[in-house]
RNA sequence: GGGCUCGUGGUCUAGUGGUUAUGACGCGUCCCUUACAAGGACGAGAUCGGCGGUUCGACUCCGCCCGAGCCCA
């Protein structure tokens, strides 16, 4: 209505809407009957911070939430949070000055749920004002025993179907975090090192030398391996030698592995290096000499090194060796080394007992093969992951914040006994099974298992619980968003979990996002200084404009460079639409939406026929996840077609129109403006409400309306199109002239080249440009006069020298129209100079014309794609 | 080393067989016009990474090369 504020005000706006949509609930769930439309939103780490890079994937959930919602469907958009792991772990023991191990299990797991609620707090503001739509009834903390029960469960659903065992295999161990972690915890850096020339002395034998980056492995040396065809070591084959420092006995093998360029060409095989090693640990069968300790020290079997750290035992081995002669020579090397993504400490090979998970890859490809992947190539990550995988998932970490694994062993007999479904949640540490006697030895003494799992077990099952498992039966829910960072991790485990448990592939799309640019191009990171945050964005400008900004910054799955033009760009976009808005409301009143029967005149038959296509092809841009290309689309209509042709052209009904000619206009300009609204909502809800709430006739929140459903009008819509380009013609030109807009004309005529359908309506043109309109079909019949002489004289100068000044004299002096001919003839130009003529070439003068009519008035010329317009002042 | 993606005015970006190659931001000139100077008009600025090929025609398709990024070894 009036009532508008004149300036758009985003930090009112979004703060007051904000509280609105909470207060009514405008987004929770309703089981209506129609389609369901579920995410599988991520359950971010409770950092705290809302990253940019995590917003951008919010913007587009909450973008195709509130579409489908538009669109009828029943939303259930939830947000959940994966609240445990190490990192939360390690800050509590920091904020409270303690160890874990110092206080009881219990006390220090409450620590960490205070710790990650306030976490939680802070996000959830943030996620609140950056405007996305979840549901907070449907919120789920993995730490609460009613997720983890669930955890659980498909824990022991899992060990039924045995995909879950427990065994005794060479695992990636962390001696910093100690613990062990999968392999997608594992991270490959380069780093500098250096590479160990080291003699084995021969028993009986010749010496031999190899390299190795890794002298403080010399102790867990099992074998000594060449390349088959490697001719340097032809009959070497079974020889023994002598490993320094400590003096065991191995033989040398052959084996086709063994890359013959690098070092010597011989390796020593360790037990372990790297993963490697561990294959050909098991491939000939070798001894384990496991010297390392779980917290990186070298023990016993390191003999006089025993109890140095890793780190020690690399400089004084070599030194030693280097006395002991053994030490040939050595060189720096860059090497990829393996670190823990946590916290960045290169991992070792351990072997332990631990509780593992099968990976059937076929069956995970299988159902990630009827996923819909947008876009499609994200798929081929996911592939090369999964046919990557050699080791199966080790699943149990050795921490305490943790979802508890429900088993207990027999301490008679080692027996492990897994809780059965009724028992969870169970914290094994704290409950005893409700079997008493062990089935294996009858006795009845058992320990509740300390190790927990790994947090994936929370978060890989988060689309089985939104989806209302296990009460409900299982159905794929329609969308997964996640960045393509994540897929050998939270996509790959949901979906080895979903198939495992269900039988099902997890979601019908896999909607993956790029990631989010610094402004200068580079990744974020504190060191490079070039982080944004969302908070930031907010208090600069708003988070319509922010959500806007992401939308454009690319198709979705490619990087986006954060820029602060485009947020700039969105909230001038989102001011102009304000200021259409105050305009328009002006003119409104609580009648203005049930004028009926308009008497629509040419351009508002145009501009609803306009909005029935941006409708459509908004949607269809929604539906194909081409967010970019949705907004483009409304912000060109908007701008281009409603503010500067539509606005312009009713302007002379909307003020001294006759009540029918006036309400035609409002009515339509009415309806124009109620769907933008709605189209821009998605984007950016909070101006949507505001605007909302201010057109008469509305009631509720924008974001439970219908998608406009736009007919076009009766009639011929072209004759607007060629009145909306006529006009914006003309006041171009009088702009360009100098002349006011609103200042009268003579007259302008509009010459078709074709007859148009029907008789064009000309009466707003001619309220526009203040000038009364003739049409005719054909050519204009126009003489084109030359009006002066325009001599170049950087070209005329250093041809003719000192005689420039009388050829320039000349040509002024000249007839124009003479001198047109002239050029028109397309020769060169001719003019008497002293007596004598002078020859000029064509580039050298010029000759401005103007067009006449018959009756000799001078006129404008403007070209336009229906044939000409002739202004004439 | 393997896989994937991408190289379009100063910057970012659209287009994906025939366009005067889109728009934004920035820049320059002019303009207060009954919504908006956070606006309007106009303008400068691009051999669409390079080289070959297919085609009547290539920014667009194919091949190679160069460069960047991501993921994995």
């Amino acid at each position: 209505m009036t009532d508008i504020p004149e300036t758009y005000d985003p930090e009112r706006i979004e703060s007051e809407w904000q509280e609105y949509w909470l207060e009514e609930s405008v987004y929770a769930y309703e089981d209506t009957g129609a389609t369901d439309y579920v995410i599988d939103t991520p359950p971010p780490y409770p950092t705290g911070n809302l990253h940019i890079g995590n917003a951008l994937g919010w913007c587009y959930m909450d973008f195709l939430a509130r579409y489908r919602r538009m669109q009828g469907d029943d939303v259930l958009f939830p947000q959940g949070w994966d609240c445990h792991g190490l990192p939360t772990e390690v800050k509590v023991e920091e904020n409270q000055d303690i160890h874990r191990t110092e206080v009881p299990r219990e006390d220090f797991r409450e620590m960490c749920v205070d710790h990650t609620e306030t976490q939680i707090d802070a996000m959830r503001t943030q996620m609140r004002q950056l405007g996305f739509s979840q549901d907070w009834n449907q919120e789920f903390r993995t730490m609460d025993p009613s997720y983890w029960g669930k955890t659980q469960r498909s824990f022991v659903e899992m060990a039924a179907e045995d995909y879950v065992y427990r065994d005794e295999h060479p695992v990636n161990w962390c001696p910093r975090c100690q613990t062990a972690i999968a392999d997608a915890e594992v991270e490959n850096e380069d780093r500098d090192g250096t590479l160990y020339y080291i003699t084995f002395p021969g028993i009986d034998t010749d010496e031999i030398e190899i390299a190795t980056t890794r002298p403080e492995l010399l102790a867990a040396t099992g074998a000594v391996a060449v390349h088959p065809d490697d001719d340097r070591y032809d009959g070497r084959v079974g020889d023994t030698f002598e490993v320094p420092p400590v003096g065991q006995e191995v033989e040398l093998i052959a084996d086709e592995e063994v890359d013959p360029e690098f070092g010597t060409g011989a390796v020593m095989i360790s037990t372990f290096g790297d993963k490697q090693d561990v294959d050909w640990w098991a491939e000939y069968d070798l001894d384990l000499r496991a010297v390392l300790t779980e917290d990186g020290h070298l023990n016993e079997l390191a003999g006089e090194y025993e109890g140095l750290s890793i780190e020690a035992a690399k400089k004084a081995i070599p030194a030693d060796l280097d006395e002991a002669g053994l030490l040939v020579d050595s060189e720096p090397v860059e090497q990829s080394v393996g670190v823990c993504w946590r916290c960045d400490t290169p991992i070792e090979i351990l072997s332990k007992d631990q509780w593992f998970v099968e990976v059937r890859q076929d069956e995970i490809l299988e159902k990630a093969q009827e996923v819909d992947w947008v876009p499609e190539h994200m798929y081929a990550r996911l592939e090369e992951w999964t046919e990557g995988m050699s080791w199966d998932w080790v699943i149990s970490r050795q921490r305490v914040f943790a979802t508890p694994i429900p088993a207990w062993q027999c301490e008679s007999c080692g027996h492990w006994e897994i809780a059965d479904l009724e028992e969870l949640p169970v914290e094994p540490t704290d409950t005893g099974p409700t079997i008493d006697a062990c089935p294996e030895c009858t006795e009845s003494e058992w320990a509740g298992e300390t190790d927990v799992m790994d947090t994936w077990m929370d978060s890989s099952i988060s689309a089985m619980h939104v989806a209302g498992w296990p009460e409900m039966d299982f159905e794929p829910v329609a969308l997964r968003e996640q960045g393509h960072d994540i897929i050998r991790t939270w996509a790959f485990y949901t979906l080895l979990r979903t198939a495992a448990l269900e039988d099902e592939k997890p979601w019908d799309t896999a909607l993956i996002n790029g990631m989010v640019f610094g402004p200068d191009g580079n990744k974020m990171s504190k060191s490079r200084g070039n982080v944004v945050s969302p908070d930031e964005v907010l208090d600069e400008e708003s988070a319509d404009a922010f959500r806007q900004a992401m939308a454009v910054g690319g198709q979705p799955g490619a990087d986006v460079q954060f820029q602060w033009k485009e947020v700039t760009a969105a909230s001038r976009f989102l001011t102009k639409l304000w200021n259409i808005v105050r305009f328009a409301s002006g003119h409104f009143d609580e009648d203005t939406p049930e004028i009926s029967a308009p008497a629509y005149r040419d351009t508002d038959r145009w501009i609803l026929d306009r909005l029935a296509t941006v409708t459509e092809e908004t949607a269809a841009a929604m539906d194909e996840n081409r967010f970019d290309q949705a907004v483009r689309t409304i912000r060109e209509f908007v701008w281009d077609d409603l503010a500067d042709d539509y606005l312009e052209l009713v302007k002379g009904r909307l003020y001294n129109g006759r009540p029918g000619e006036r309400d035609a206009a409002r009515s339509a300009l009415y309806d124009v403006l109620s769907a933008t609204v709605q189209l821009i909502a998605p984007f950016s809800p909070f101006i949507a409400e505001e605007i909302w709430h201010h057109l008469p006739g509305t009631d509720g929140s924008v974001h439970q309306t219908d998608w406009p459903a736009i007919e076009t009008p009766d009639g011929d819509t072209t004759g607007g199109k060629v009145i909306a380009e006529a006009a914006r013609s003309v006041r171009a030109w009088k702009s360009d002239q100098g002349i006011a807009l609103n200042e009268a004309l003579e007259r302008v005529e509009l010459y078709f080249d074709d007859e148009p359908q029907q008789g064009v309506d000309t009466y707003d043109l001619s309220e526009t440009v203040a000038a009364p309109i003739r049409t005719s079909i054909g050519r204009p019949d126009l003489e084109e006069v030359a009006t002066g002489v325009d001599p170049d004289d950087a070209k005329i100068g250093p041809e003719f020298r000192n005689e420039a000044g009388a050829v320039m004299a000349a040509l002024e002096a000249a007839d124009p129209d003479e001198i047109k001919a002239q050029l028109d003839s397309g020769g060169s130009v001719e003019v008497p100079v002293d007596g004598s003529t002078v020859e000029l070439d064509p580039e050298m003068v010029d000759v401005p014309t103007a067009f006449r009519t018959e009756a000799g008035e001078e006129v404008a010329v403007l070209e336009a794609s229906f044939g000409t317009i002739v202004v004439v002042p």
